[in-house]
DNA sequence: CCAAAATGTCTATTGATATAGACAACTATA
DNA sequence: TATAGTTGTCTATATCAATAGACATTTTGG
């Protein structure tokens, strides 16, 4: 990203200094500074983004909170974490394998889960008749600890007894189909779309005010085409990217 | 979108309402409203988000000057307009088949032009040696005369001669294709993440500040798996959502 | 050790944001 | 034609956001 000549913008309801934090987050993001593993200097930013020094340092301040940089007097801001995950998406889409080895430890939680009837979306995605028994999980998966997804998951609760007590023992959905009796399924279908975080999103995920969250609605099947699962995911746009291989 | 007890946050860099602004654009766009044609009274809002009653109508104002509400004394706050484009991806993904009869009015214009040297980056994704001459072409896409998305797309110079004429001339890159000689061509990938609009988007997709934009970055390739085409996109996250079919 | 470079803290001032209340103006409907 | 419902306008006040300047504190490097 090219900080130059991309100033902020005024009394547009979003204040300077969230612009700035956002922006610089975002520059870390990319590896903008990993060759010197700090932020530039705070009189740097201020004459770069044209605003007062006091300003970035509101910015920064922010940054620190979510635990991005820590400002050290004397030497600089110092860059702790800067991450974006690329999140395969394909026929044989799988949280865990797609992961690999960009994070060492790979966590799924299951954060709760219910048995309920389908409602007439839920019952045209799965392709089942309205008021059928479904399974619900709630899960939020990490990655290196790091809140990575929230998810909430459906599935014929008829088919897939145990679910939820296979998820919350293995922390992987392949795993879980695996001990309820499915070897295998495929990836039939993704919606991606981009939203503001909302408050919920905030406490699980980790984020801060004004973050961006990439929601996946996606419909898996076994190897003769019935829906398995579907599920609609919150992704923090900061922390990853997907692709999307045909 | 359940409005109901997601309130908004304080003190956190995102005034009020331009945070509500954001939340009663995207209860338009997804329907929220579609059985009135109106917006709920001020007073009502302002409840729900347990804000005064001037700050809801500054939100208003707000989505006013975008042109999506009108606000009409005695009567209420009529929607003039609310849409997302559904668009897929896939192996065929095109531009202006995808958004198939969702749009009436199709366009494609060429803002700008030019050939330039192949950096590291576009040499290793299209395959060919550092330096190499590539067409640069800036596009606008627009559906129903709304800017859609903007696009840098690169082609290898030398195989793809007459690129910018041919797409200033159909507004398509398949038919542009087609024209140099290209009869047809697969998307091998897709990159998709999601940032904060910058000072262009703002001004070439009109959206109004603090907006979601959804950037992705495409290879297109022949039938032989040679690469044809880089394009990084960017569109409005209010305007669009992405479907992958696998 | 000294000076330069960087962050930390304080005071003061201005404009934007948000709340509060009152009332005017307009629309639709009983 | 009242009347309820809704948006428009005005005044006033408190808090947040941003700028400005001065100086302290800490680290780094000559």
């Amino acid at each position: 990203m090219d900080m130059q000549g991309a100033a902020v913008r005024r009394q547009n309801g979003v204040a300077l200094w969230r612009q700035i934090a956002d922006r610089i987050r975002s520059a870390i993001a990319s590896g903008e500074y990993d060759d010197t593993g700090k932020v530039p200097p705070e009189i740097v930013l201020a004459a770069q983004f044209g605003v007062n020094r006091h300003t970035v340092r509101s910015a920064l301040a922010a940054l620190a909170q979510e635990g991005i940089v820590q400002a050290v007097q004397g030497r600089g801001t110092l860059i702790l974490r800067k991450e974006r995950l690329n999140f395969p998406i394909s026929r044989r889409t799988r949280f865990n394998q797609g992961i690999g080895d960009q994070a060492r430890e790979k966590e799924g939680l299951l954060l709760a889960s219910s048995e309920e009837a389908a409602t007439a979306d839920l019952a045209a995605r799965l392709q089942l008749p309205v008021g059928a028994r479904l399974i619900r999980l709630e899960t939020l998966r990490k990655a290196d600890r790091r809140p990575v997804s929230r998810a909430t998951a459906w599935f014929p609760a008829d088919r897939f007894a145990g679910m939820a007590d296979a998820y919350r023992d293995s922390g992987s959905i392949t795993a879980a189909f695996a001990t309820v009796g499915l070897p295998d399924y495929v990836r039939v279908s993704t919606e991606i779309t981009a939203i503001h975080a909302d408050n919920d999103d905030l406490s699980s995920l980790e984020l801060s005010p004004g973050a961006i969250v990439l929601v996946t609605r996606a419909l898996n099947a076994d190897q003769d085409g019935r829906p398995v699962q579907y599920a609609v995911s919150r992704f923090s746009a900061d922390a990853v990217q997907f692709t999307i291989e045909n």
